[in-house]
DNA sequence: CTGAAAGCGCTTACAG
DNA sequence: CTGAAAGCGCTTACAG
């Protein structure tokens, strides 16, 4: 299949390649009859574009980035990536961009990588997993003007543009979940390692001002997001006597069930728990774990159309795109499962 | 930051274009001291070539393609994908090369995604995952001349290059343990869908040959990689008395475990299980689950690996590449785990 | 509404 | 060993 070029697409049309060029695109004043003439030859050709031509001659290239961090240990039990892949490659196609994927597994593959990144004139802009562990790529980017959206909310409140669940709302539902099943002693089990495990807690305090329960701060353990802590942390917990539980991960959850179930407690009866992350892992073969869902395709999908957004007006003030979470009821007794439904917000700051 | 070009990194360092081009491109007869005086104004302007530039003129672009069908509802449970981008990305890294994505979800995007695969200027070759569902997809591929490997064994013994798993190996060491287990009557939940459960049902035969054990074709049920339908057919084979049952995948095991359990039986006493695909939530505790764990990180490299290969030498014969797996021992008694390695087989046919 | 021409930043024979 | 120059296939002012 030999492949045409603009000249010639031109030729057989009987036209200049400029005007190919108009046609294909979409540029106005454009003969009805000439660009009828020119997509019938475009069709029967199969003429496709030279993308590497097109993007040295406009400087736009129609590709967007996807960096994702060294892998880490959990994308094996946790189906974040695929999910949010899934997202971002959809919109992506919605757009007619195409999706390039950087990821590196150490170090030095990181520092060549990235200045493949930061300097690629290939790239319209770049979507970066918030989780990145090289903290001057945020710095590079910002140098190096390239359009970017990070995915969660940074750290220490810089102003860049990102997109991410709303964490707060997840935190203060789940909560109320518990307070609506008639809890007295809601406990939680934190992380206040990142943005979006303090924006958890909020909504967890939130929830508790709004019903006028007092906060116990006995109540509130530390976990890491792993299992193992969880379990120990919970084992302190329950000396507390807590009626309920608000646990900041479903990984860590499966921790929290096992402790509350060695002690002898029922769930939910004795112990409600309330999870995050609806990680099928997590949930299987534990029915009553209720949970809070996030849309990570829809994360995804905002973010390329923020950076879409981005790339179009580089002067637009930050973008801060939160998306609601969903409340993923599993411990009722008897009842049907059901699911909360809560509204987007979308904010421009600054 | 200021992007440079060729032309200014010349100047800077007081030699033409073509001269920086050649250092940069490591063509040979070129004296050291300008070699040396080039490296060091582009270290000093951390100057990155401008890859549609470079791949205009040319005719190449260091990037590779990865598609991947319709994202399967497994996608949340597998870590397939996760496993295989890590181990194509780590190899692309190596190599120095760029990967892009390409992922549909619909019908119509693959239509229309597939046409911008196929005539791709930016592409210098794809990987594509076997169960991609628009056959017609390879057709267009060879007719655009676009060099491809694929990750599975294709149908039909196709003559195109592909790098798979050794799953005939895979079922012979499956069915051997079983064997070595003192197990008389070994049972298969086999799924013959695609070329993979053949070649594992081939090695369930091969090995029981050896070991002058008769095929009995009771023993083998029809599995269709569903939970569910293992369940069912796994009742049927109960019936028939086996104290030891390949399956393969550890998806159906988890079915096949819940028969076996519901009839009253001991894993592994009675009845030893080994499955294929050491899936997480399969294995989590199913501490009496045995497996085959396909090296799946290794079979992206060797895509990479093998893509590089054909771009190299686009006549070269068809490229065969068959990683070993691992036999992974959970239901020892007692005893600790273990794993038994094999080693890698290269074919080139034809 | 359309065309001729310059230019995007590289690579690569061709000369020397 | 190095440089001048053509060319890769597009886009886009500039004229008309």
């Amino acid at each position: 299949m030999k492949r045409f070029t603009l000249e010639e697409i031109g030729k057989i049309a009987g036209v200049s390649r400029a005007t190919v060029s108009r046609v294909i695109n979409n540029h106005p004043n454009i003969s009805d009859s000439v660009r009828r003439r020119v997509l019938e030859v475009i069709e029967e050709t199969g003429y496709q574009p030279n993308i590497a031509a097109r993007t040295l001659a406009s400087n736009q290239s129609r590709i967007l980035g996807l960096m994702i961090p060294a892998i880490l240990s959990n994308v094996f039990t946790n189906p974040y990536y695929p999910r949010l892949i899934q997202g971002i490659t959809h919109a992506c196609n919605e757009a007619n961009y195409t999706l390039t994927f950087f990821m590196f597994q150490t170090p030095e593959e990181q520092q060549v990588g990235t200045s493949r990144i930061v300097n690629n004139a290939l790239l319209d802009g770049l979507i970066v997993n918030a989780d990145y562990n090289e903290n001057s790529l945020i710095e590079r980017l910002m140098k190096a003007r390239m359009p970017f959206v990070q995915i969660g909310k940074p750290i220490d409140d810089m102003p860049i543009h990102y997109v991410d669940a709303d964490n707060f709302l997840g935190g203060k539902i789940a909560t109320q979940h518990l307070i609506d099943m008639g809890r007295q002693r809601i406990g939680q089990v934190a992380t206040a390692k990142n943005a979006a495990g303090e924006e958890r807690n909020e909504g967890y305090m939130a929830a508790l001002e709004e019903n006028d329960m007092e906060v116990d701060e006995n109540l509130i353990v530390p976990g890491d997001f792993s299992e193992h802590q969880a379990y120990r942390v919970t084992k302190d917990l329950l000396k507390q006597k807590p009626d309920g539980i608000f646990v900041q991960s479903d990984w860590m959850a499966i921790g929290v069930i096992r402790a509350v179930q060695e002690a002898g407690l029922r769930i939910p009866d004795d112990i409600a728990i309330v999870g995050f992350d609806d990680l099928p892992i997590a949930v299987r073969d534990k029915p009553h774990l209720s949970t809070i869902r996030q849309p990570i395709e829809s994360i995804g999908s905002a973010a390329v159309e923020t950076l879409l957004r981005v790339i179009e007006n580089p002067d637009i003030g930050q973008q801060q795109v939160k998306l609601p979470v969903e409340l993923v009821i599993r411990d009722t007794c008897g009842g049907e499962p059901g699911i909360e439904e809560n509204t987007e917000t979308v904010e421009e700051a600054s």
